[in-house]
DNA sequence: GGAAGATTGTCGGCGCCCCGTCTGTTGAAG
DNA sequence: CTTCAACAGACGGGGCGCCGACAATCTTCC
């Protein structure tokens, strides 16, 4: 049973990094990854690190969402939000700088930790693992660039309805607070509440309370690329 | 001859990658490196590579400056303009995706081309190449992006004395059109214009053509940071 | 079922920035 | 020296988003 567990853990790591159709996870490289990480469990509302503290380990998200965020108190500013999947604190780890910014638990988290003092030495006995690490820190760097420059520099509304169509993949309902979306994007509650009645007096979407219903992606789709 | 000015080239590539701190390259990874990269010069308003196009090489510029745009005609916005010591493409490259910007060379401009077929599997059999390579193109990315956050939501007369601290660093002079700055920050050169007018008044800079000379940096600082 | 907290919806005032436009200045080329 | 293109500087109109405020609604917890 432990046994099983801990397989699905190992799974589940070899599926979040690299990519399928170049040089895959090896068994071999799963073990090695298992050797040097160790699985830590995070309660709502806790750090797994901080901003400007010193980056001596990196994350990878089994379970649950983290919030990433800069600044504290009133400038306290949402960089984004990732689930599953995510690789958190690498770049700052490998850059050996402080973190950038800090990352807090939504929900129930579960993670794997990964020491950088054990870490770096396995990385470069293994280049195979060490390259699928580097693409995947350069795709997660990468797409949180991308959303940043296709944001800026565009109305709320096409920012909203960008937010929409990228949440909104999986399920056709996004269960957020405006509040929360406005604090994703960086713009006031009111605008946000403004630009949500007017994809809704279009047909785009039905508002409800905490939860937006996509109902046509298409015309979604072309607020979004105005 | 020959021979020195190709050892400049490996010296300073080698100078290039990874930080002096941590693993510096040895001279076996430099010749490693020699063998997978060409040495190519592009003349002024040549492309390195353009955007959509696919990747397949990353370069290292070694000397002269290239600007990273992204968009065509009206819709051109500079994303940043790079130096000697810069990865360029290298996201894309690894990533197998077409390229997001276009790079184009602003003066003469000589760089490394890394052939994306010689040098995967160069990387693959050399991790402590491979992990400084990681390093370089995790940094790269982080400082754009750093640069990106540091100036959205930010007010234009803040993102010019922002602006005006980094390219002012070395030397208190700094030589770009309002036009161009404008299209750094991605605001109106209007604006720029009303915002240096307001640094004038203020006795934190002096403006004159295609100059913006750099009287007091701390108060330039303390509205930058504001 | 009721109370408290969180969320949504709406309004008016205000500030910043964009746009079009115009004038005066600077630098380079003939 | 003249001419021309690029640039700096300035002005007014208008749009968009922020802020403060307030009412209405939904959840949740007691």
């Amino acid at each position: 049973m432990k046994q099983q567990a801990e397989q699905q853990h190992l799974d589940w790591l070899a599926r979040s990094f690299g990519r399928p159709d170049y040089a895959p996870l090896l068994p071999a490289d799963v073990d090695l990854l298992r050797n040097v990480g160790e699985i830590i469990t995070k309660y709502p509302g806790t750090h797994l690190f901080k901003e400007n503290a010193v980056a001596d380990a990196a994350y990878l998200i089994e379970k649950g969402e983290v919030e990433i965020y800069r600044g504290e108190g009133p400038s306290k500013r949402i960089v984004s939000r990732v689930g599953p999947g995510s690789v958190l604190g690498d770049i700052a780890m490998f850059g050996d700088s402080p973190y950038i910014s800090s990352a807090r638990a939504v929900g129930p988290v579960r993670a794997f930790r990964f020491d950088r003092t054990r870490l770096l030495p396995e990385l470069a006995r293994h280049p195979a693992v060490c390259l699928r690490w580097l693409v995947a820190g350069l795709r997660q760097l990468e797409g949180t660039q991308r959303r940043v420059i296709r944001l800026m520099h565009k109305t709320v509304l096409g920012q909203v309805a960008d937010l929409l169509m990228e949440e909104g993949e999986a399920r056709a309902e996004v269960n957020l607070s405006q509040a929360t979306i406005a604090a994703l994007l960086g713009v006031s509650r009111q605008s946000v509440n403004e630009a949500l009645g007017r994809l809704r007096d279009q047909g785009a979407v039905e508002t409800g309370y905490r939860s937006i219903r996509i109902v046509d992606t298409d015309l979604l789709a072309s607020v979004a690329a105005a």
